[in-house]
Parts: structure tokens; C-alpha cells; sequence
RNA sequence: GGGUGGUUAGCUCAGCUGGUAGAGCGUCGCCCUUACAAGGCGAAUGUCGGGGGUUCGAUCCCCUCACCACCCACCA
């Protein structure tokens, strides 16, 4: 038919059919097929650089389902999008700016922005361009960024909708701020890493009496100089009687009063804690508690105020040493203790956070949460693996107000105007912007600074992509989506907001299915990250490989964790190119295809030899669990079935047994369709070689993407065949080891005879004769139901051929009698043991009965065993 | 401090409801047999982390210990 070239040329090819799905606009979804939706949103990859291999295995596993899923007949959708990454994106351009030697304050918000687009637009296309070289079947056009107009009006709905609920508040609290990023951060976006530190013990002194004093332990001594009162526990003993007293504060002499909180533990340092209410959540919650002042002793950048006397000016770390040493001078320093304690450190740019006094913006989560946690509860909502529900759960039922003002320029700007009338309070809160104060009507209105938390956007994804709050066909239509892919470190960030948002706003779960899957590293077990220089370029892999190779390889070593070094990707690439020749061959052998031919012809079938039945039903059954496994997101396993079937079952033996039978229609007719299904089924894992293959021999067939999954045959499934083939296999494998054994060479052909105490063996013999022959080089085979002399025979097959003893020599029955009686005596050992338990009453009584039926079955072939042993030994002839 | 996952062949991992251990890579033989050397055929290698328990029988279930990894947490 066709000549194709000897190796897989995947480059020419990836390119080709990336250019073809496109241009056809093959993947685009429409709410009125007439089909049943099946939609899946990408977890909206960041537009601060380039994919990852994160990305590339969490959209290839996308990728399969929705192949998989439009291939059976649903509107597949899958919608892809970037996200605008505030904080991540933002940082990057500030960084390019820094190499200019230019602050984004030098150039103003509004060039800063302008810059931020250039970026997004650059790099957005860009991740596009990549994950179409990875073969995701996204529905290009609808392409949405979590900025664009359509989504930013979502956003200010939501803020609008929240607001007027009473869920959206603003206050002053202690936030994670990130001196470096100069933003609030939320909690989820502060990052604890056990770091070393100490804990420093320091005097402070009382009042009435400076030879007296109170000792205090604290990490953070710099934070002191903020100090507006110590605390201790009531049913600590040794201060109880302290309470009310006044200390002075060492180094600035403030005097600052000795107060009892439940809060504090008398195991934990001395007892008594310093309270900094300005610095640290814990502090601020007392300060309130006990009306306190609160001293804000830093500059946002984590540089000393003026309330620092001295020691203003310096950076936080810088005063810390300085204040130490200032203390252990003035003998205030007790002692200092080697103590390790989670520090937060910001997510982006791993500065330490400082705990600030500061006003945001906050959304009230508990009312959201509680719906969200009744839908896991419920099961409309499932996590794959099930582990990760405790996760979600946990987090859920303990959630915290989320902080959603950020103090930087790219993102959603916070829809809220304030008034610059004094009396005018009230921030104005609204979805267009306002033209004049709706208390005072001053038209001199100025909007909030801050922008939202890229989140905030992020939690509509679902729904915001499809168009709401607009009520279109779209939303109705594909909404709720089917499931998520996604990585566990987001499960917080996005996944449980979206479950929240999506109730919340839609009335209905976003989707049905959460699947988290393993991240990448390296072999050593380090996460892949461009700072490590450990990661491993998606690209760069598809440049040596191929998109199928890459794609393969993920996902066959995607149970866990993946650890990845490069030569896990010839897997993928030595496949790919066993089914490029695999294919070869058939193309070179089938001259005459019936089109019409089709395996599932039950008349056909019975007059087929062993092998081809055997295939066929080998192709069912595994099309059946591979496809039971790609519902279920075992996908790994889907693979490794693929993988056997194709490479172990039809090439290794079904091509090879059929090598001198090509002039025969039929059999050209069925390795033609092995491989055309074959194609089908393996397409959704490697798109770009099947689609290659496919076209080579469906010249006038559609793209294989539109295909239809070929159909169930559970009536072509025959075990029987299988047993009986595995058989055939079995002998051959026995004889080429006698083979390799004897060290006969492969060009030399061996005198056979076959014997078996069984008629069936012998008509599968006979039957099979060809294939023996052949595989396992036999020149004058001989087939006989009696054993046969030595000085006949190179080899000496006897008994049943399932469990079939190769000899060299004439086989020696004594011993192998022996053999068959110590199974025997095995086996009776565990059918005592067995009926023992089947008569003992409290296993009866105890046992569900599908226990003890199983075991009545496994007793019922313990002894049909039995018998068959014993059968074989009265056949042994001495 | 709480939680989760892991410990199986030299390496990376399968092993779904308990029944005498599997794959890929690597290693070692023999083969360039015209689909494929990115290949074929064959071989070797495991007290299934330690200890205990349940069972006729445990890699699998229960307890316990050890080690590794990750997540969560406001003990200053």
C-alpha cells in the first residue's frame, strides 16, 4: 500500500497534525450537537513564563480523557485560558524593569500596566503555542485570560454580589506582609518552613523595684521595641501575683503592664509572654482582648520607624543584632537559646513575611464553606485518591477569613471608590464605576489602590469562562464541568474556593470529579524548578523525542510522584516507533482490504486459527479494561495494557506467527483491523503518531480525533481461547529455552516430538502445528499421544501441556511422580485447612457470606486439582 | 504538634477483593532473521523495611517500631 519511512519521524509529524487539528478547528464545541456535554476547564497555567513539566503531564492526563470522551460520542469541551498570576506575573516584570535600573514607581501605574499586557501577551502566546505542541485538544477560540473584559466583569459581580451579602468587609488586622513584594499576602500564600533560629531570653525589669525582673522569651526580639505589655497565665503560680504590676521596657523605657491571658502556656520559654499586639496575630488578638496600644514599629519595608529611638533606620534583621547586643551590654540578656520554629516566607519570592498591622479587604468564608464542605460530604463532589477529601475537609472545617487586597498594580483593580467628603464614609461599592457620591454627589471620587488577589479570579474559572454572569447556552449547557486535573499544592487555593464560588454563584458544583496527581522532580526527589536548575524541559524532550514519547512516558510513570530523568522518555519514543513499524509491516503486506470486513462477524470467527481468535478477543479485553481504567484515572494502568497488548500479544506474536501468511485475505483483513483499532484505542494517549498512521491507511476516512471508541464485543472475548493460546506460547517459550540451553544455534533447525496425555492438548498440537514449527524452529515435528523413546527425540514434552515439562532427557517418571504427590499432599493440606474453617460455627457465624461462599468455591477447586494431579500421575507410565 | 503517602530485583515502579512475586530500564549470553538494533530470542537477580498478631496460608488485613517524603499548624 504505502511506503513509509523506516524510523518514526515524529518532528515532520507533530507539526503537521498540530497545523491540521487546528486549521480544521477539530476540537470546537457547540451547545447545540445535540450530544451530551463533557466539559473539563484547564487549570489556567500562569503567564509569567513558560510550561513546565507540571504542565505538560497535568494536560496531557486532560488531554486523554477529553480524546477519550469525544471519541465516545459526548460534546467534549475543553477550555483553555491563561491566568494573569498578580503577585508571580508582576514580579518578573519588575525584575526586567530592575535591569533598566528602573522601580515600577518610576514609570507610573499606567506604563507599569502597559508593560504587564506586552508581557501577558508575549508569554501568553507563547504557553499556548506550547501545550498545542503537546496536543491538547482544547477548544482554541475559546481561549479565555482571567483579565480579559468579559472575566474582569465577572470578577467585579462577585465582589459587588459578596459585598451586598455582608461577606466582604474591611478592616485592620494582622496580615502576612511581604516586605519585598510590598503586598498583603494571604494566609495560604505564606509559606512555613522549619527554620533555624533563637529564642532569646530577656529581662525586663519592674517599676518599683529596677533589681527586680521579669523574664520574657521571644524569636523575634527586634519586635520589643513595639511591646505594650507582657503576659502571663493566672494559674501560673509563680506570677500570679505579678498580675497588675508595671514593667519598664529596656532599651526605651516605656512602662508597660503585667496582664493574665488564658492564652498564654506556663510550659512553654519562662511563662510570660511579651506582647507586641502591632506584630504578630497572637499579640493582636491579646491587644484587643485587653485594649491595649498598638505600635507599629516598622516601615512597610521592614525598615525601623521613628517609634524604634535608636535603632530607626534599620532593616528588621540589621536592629535585631543590634538590639541583642544593645541588651546583653545593659545585661538585659538572660540567655539565648538554639530554637527552631516555622517561619512564613512568601510563596513568590521567598522573603521572610512579617506579621503587619494593616487595613484589607477580607472575605468571610465560613458562611461559603459550609455548602462547600456538605457537597464532598454528599459525594456530589469526589477527590481521586479518595485520601485527599480528609485534606480538604481539614482545611475546610477550620477555614479562615481570606485577606484579597494586594497592594501591587497587576490584577483586578478592587471595585470601591471613597469620597474625599470626611463625612462620607461608606466606600462606594459598585460594578461600573461611579460618576458622582451617591450621599454627598461630589463627582471627586478615587478608586481603591489595591487590586484583588489573583484568586479572586481564579475561583470563577469554571463559569467565568463560559460567559457569566451573562445567562447564555454555553453556561447552561456545559456547566457544571465533569472533573478537574490538577496538582495537590493548589487544593487551597483554587479547588476549594472553586467548589465555595461555584455554589455560590451557581446554585451547583463546578465539577464532579477532583483528580490530584503527583508532581514532578527529579531523581533525587527535588521538586523540578528552574532555580534548582534540576528541571527538565518539556519542550526540549518533545525536540528529541516527540510529543507522543513525552506524553507516553508521563503518563505511564504517573502513579505517585513522578521521578523524572531524561531517559524515562524512551519508553514513549521506543513505542511510538514499534507502532510506526508494526505498521509498516501491515501496510506493506495488505494489498487487498475489504473495507466492509469487521471482526465482530461471530460466523467468521468460529473458522479462524487459534491466533487470530486469540487476538481478537486479546483486543477486547483489553480495549474493555482500558477503557474501564481511563474512567476510573488509572491511566498509568491503561497504559501498561496498552502497552502489552500491542507490543507483547500483536507484535511479538501475532505479526510474528502470521509472517508467511500474508497472501491470505482474511489474515491481511484482520491485522489491518487489529491495527486500525488498535490506533483508536491508543490515540487518546498519543495523538500525533495514531493520527500519522491513520491517515496513512483511512486515505478517505476523517481524522482519527473524530473516530468513534470502537464498540464493546464481550461476545469476541473468549477466555478459553486466551488459556489456550497462553499454552501454545508457554511450549514455544519451553522450547526455545531448551534451545538457548543446548545452545542450538537459531539458524539450526531440531527434531520435535510432542506427546500429551490429554486429547484436547494433542488437537491443540495439531492444531497450532504451524506456529510450533515456525516459532520455535522445529523441523520434522512429530506429535503423538504416546511418550516416546530417547534415541527419537530432542525433546520430550509429557503430560499436560499446561503445565508442560520440557526435558532433554527422556523424562524420568519416578521423579516426577514424586513432584505431582508433594503438590498433592500441599493442596490437601489447604482443603483440610479449609473445611475445618467451612465447619467451624464461628466462622460461619462471623463471616459475611460472600466469604464463605468464596471460600466454598476455592475448596471446590482445591479438589478438582486434586483430582487432576492424581489423573496425571495414574497416567505416568514407569 | 497533627495529618497523609511511601519502604517489593542494581534503578524506577506495578501488584484492584489474602492463595507459591511482575514490568520497564540496566546487566549477561546468542542473533544485523528485509517492519522495527529505538529491534529479536534467552538467562540471572528478591527472607516484598524490622518485630509481633489474625489465618490452613500474609507483599496484601491488624498492632508496633524504624527510616524517607510531603502537607497542615498563631506556642511566644
Amino acid at each position: 500500500m504505502t511506503e513509509l519511512s523506516k524510523r518514526f519521524n515524529f518532528k515532520e509529524i507533530d507539526n503537521k497534525w498540530c497545523a491540521h487539528w487546528e486549521d480544521k478547528n477539530l476540537f470546537h464545541a457547540q451547545a447545540d450537537s445535540g450530544k451530551e456535554p463533557y466539559t473539563i476547564v484547564i487549570p489556567p497555567p500562569n503567564v509569567t513564563g513558560i510550561l513546565h513539566m507540571g504542565h505538560a503531564l497535568n494536560n496531557t492526563l486532560q488531554d486523554i480523557i477529553i480524546r477519550y470522551k469525544r471519541m465516545r460520542g459526548y460534546e467534549a469541551l475543553w477550555m483553555p485560558g491563561c491566568d494573569h498570576a498578580g503577585i508571580a506575573t508582576q514580579n518578573v516584570v519588575e525584575k526586567q524593569l530592575a535591569k533598566e535600573g528602573k522601580k515600577r514607581q518610576d514609570i507610573g501605574r499606567e506604563a507599569f500596566l502597559k508593560r504587564l499586557w506586552e508581557w501577558k501577551k508575549e508569554y501568553g502566546d507563547t504557553i499556548i503555542h506550547q501545550l498545542k505542541k503537546l496536543g491538547s485538544s482544547c477548544d482554541w477560540p475559546r481561549t479565555r485570560f482571567t483579565m480579559d473584559d468579559g472575566y474582569s466583569n465577572a470578577v467585579r459581580e462577585v465582589f459587588v454580589r459578596l459585598y451586598n451579602k455582608g461577606l466582604i468587609y474591611r478592616g485592620e488586622y494582622i496580615i502576612n506582609w511581604c516586605p519585598r513584594c510590598h503586598t498583603a499576602l494571604s494566609d495560604e500564600e505564606a509559606e512555613h518552613h522549619e527554620t533555624q533560629g533563637n529564642l532569646y531570653y530577656i529581662r525586663y525589669p519592674f517599676k518599683d523595684n529596677p533589681n527586680e525582673s521579669l523574664t520574657v522569651a521571644t524569636t523575634r526580639p527586634e519586635t520589643m521595641l513595639g511591646d505594650t505589655a507582657v503576659a502571663v497565665n493566672k494559674k501560673d503560680k509563680r506570677y500570679k501575683d505579678r498580675i497588675g504590676k508595671t514593667l519598664v521596657l529596656p532599651l526605651i523605657n516605656r512602662e508597660i503592664e503585667i496582664i493574665n491571658d488564658e492564652f498564654v502556656d506556663p510550659e512553654f520559654g519562662t511563662g510570660a509572654v511579651k506582647v507586641t499586639p502591632a506584630h504578630d496575630p497572637n499579640d493582636f488578638e491579646m491587644g484587643k482582648r485587653h485594649d491595649l496600644e498598638f505600635i507599629n514599629i516598622m516601615h512597610p519595608n521592614a525598615v525601623l520607624n521613628d517609634q524604634a529611638g535608636d535603632f530607626e533606620g534599620m532593616d528588621r534583621f540589621e536592629a535585631r543584632e543590634a538590639i541583642v547586643e544593645a541588651l546583653r551590654e545593659a545585661k538585659y540578656l538572660e540567655k539565648v537559646e538554639p530554637h527552631t520554629h516555622a517561619v512564613g516566607h512568601c510563596y513568590r519570592c521567598h522573603t521572610v513575611v512579617e506579621p503587619y498591622l494593616s487595613r484589607q479587604w477580607f472575605v468571610k468564608m465560613k458562611p461559603l464553606a459550609k455548602p462547600a464542605i456538605d457537597a464532598v460530604k454528599k459525594g456530589d463532589v469526589t477527590f481521586y485518591p479518595k485520601r485527599w477529601t480528609k485534606v480538604y475537609m481539614n482545611w475546610m472545617e477550620n477555614i479562615r477569613d481570606w485577606c484579597i487586597s494586594r497592594q501591587i498594580w497587576w490584577g483586578h483593580r478592587i471595585p470601591v471608590w471613597y469620597c474625599d467628603h470626611q463625612e462620607c464614609r461608606e466606600p462606594i461599592v459598585s460594578q461600573t464605576t461611579p460618576e458622582k457620591c451617591p450621599h454627598c454627589g461630589s463627582a471627586n471620587l478615587k478608586q481603591d489602590e489595591d487590586v484583588l488577589d489573583t484568586w479572586f479570579s481564579s475561583w470563577l474559572w469554571p463559569f467565568a469562562t463560559l460567559g457569566w454572569p451573562e445567562k447564555n447556552k454555553d453556561l447552561k449547557y456545559f456547566y457544571p464541568t465533569a472533573s478537574l486535573f490538577t496538582a495537590p499544592e493548589i487544593i487551597f487555593f483554587w479547588v476549594a474556593r472553586m467548589i465555595m464560588a461555584g455554589i455560590e454563584f451557581m446554585g451547583e458544583i463546578p465539577f464532579c470529579d477532583v483528580y490530584l496527581h503527583g508532581t514532578v522532580r527529579d531523581t533525587k526527589g527535588r521538586k523540578m524548578s528552574k532555580s534548582l536548575g534540576n528541571a527538565i524541559d518539556p519542550l526540549e524532550i518533545i525536540e528529541e523525542y516527540g510529543a507522543d514519547a513525552l506524553r507516553f512516558s508521563l503518563i505511564i510513570n504517573s502513579g505517585q510522584d513522578l521521578y523524572i530523568s531524561k531517559e524515562k522518555f524512551e519508553i514513549g519514543r521506543n513505542f511510538a516507533n514499534k507502532m510506526w513499524n508494526a505498521s509498516r509491516l501491515i501496510l506493506m503486506n495488505t494489498e487487498t482490504i475489504d473495507p466492509s470486513f469487521c471482526l465482530g462477524s461471530t460466523k467468521r470467527i468460529k473458522d479462524l486459527d487459534l491466533p487470530s481468535k486469540w487476538i481478537i478477543s486479546r483486543l477486547y479485553s483489553t480495549l474493555k479494561k482500558v477503557s474501564l481504567a481511563i474512567e476510573q484515572y488509572r491511566y498509568s494502568e491503561a497504559e501498561s495494557l496498552i502497552h502489552e497488548f500491542f507490543w507483547g500479544n500483536f507484535c511479538d506474536w501475532y505479526l510474528e506467527i502470521i509472517k508467511d501468511r500474508w497472501d491470505d485475505p482474511t489474515i491481511q483483513n484482520i491485522a489491518f483491523k487489529i491495527l486500525a483499532h488498535s490506533l483508536k484505542m491508543i490515540h487518546p494517549f498519543m495523538p500525533f503518531v495514531t493520527e500519522e498512521i491513520w491517515s496513512q491507511c483511512h486515505k478517505d476516512k476523517e481524522a482519527i480525533s473524530l473516530q468513534p471508541w470502537p464498540s464493546d464485543h464481550k461476545d469476541l472475548v473468549d477466555n478459553s481461547t486466551e488459556d489456550h493460546m497462553q499454552t501454545v506460547i508457554d511450549l514455544v517459550t519451553s522450547l526455545r529455552n531448551l534451545r538457548a540451553q543446548w545452545n542450538i544455534k537459531p539458524q539450526e533447525k531440531i527434531q520435535c516430538h510432542l506427546s500429551s496425555k490429554s486429547k484436547k492438548d494433542i488437537e491443540l498440537l495439531n492444531e497450532t502445528e504451524s506456529v510450533l514449527k515456525n516459532l520455535a524452529r522445529i523441523d520434522n515435528l512429530t506429535i503423538d499421544k504416546k511418550p516416546i523413546e530417547k534415541k527419537d527425540a530432542v525433546a520430550v514434552i509429557v503430560g499436560n501441556i499446561k503445565g508442560a515439562v520440557p526435558l532433554g532427557d527422556l523424562i524420568d517418571v519416578k521423579q516426577e511422580k514424586e513432584r505431582l504427590l508433594g503438590q498433592i499432599s500441599e493442596q490437601k493440606k489447604v482443603s483440610s485447612g479449609l473445611t475445618n474453617r467451612l465447619k467451624n460455627k464461628d466462622f460461619l457465624k462471623k463471616a459475611p457470606k460472600e466469604v464463605i461462599d468464596k471460600e466454598k468455591v476455592r475448596l471446590e477447586s482445591i479438589h478438582t486439582k486434586i483430582k487432576e494431579l492424581e489423573k496425571i500421575i495414574s497416567g505416568l507410565k514407569l
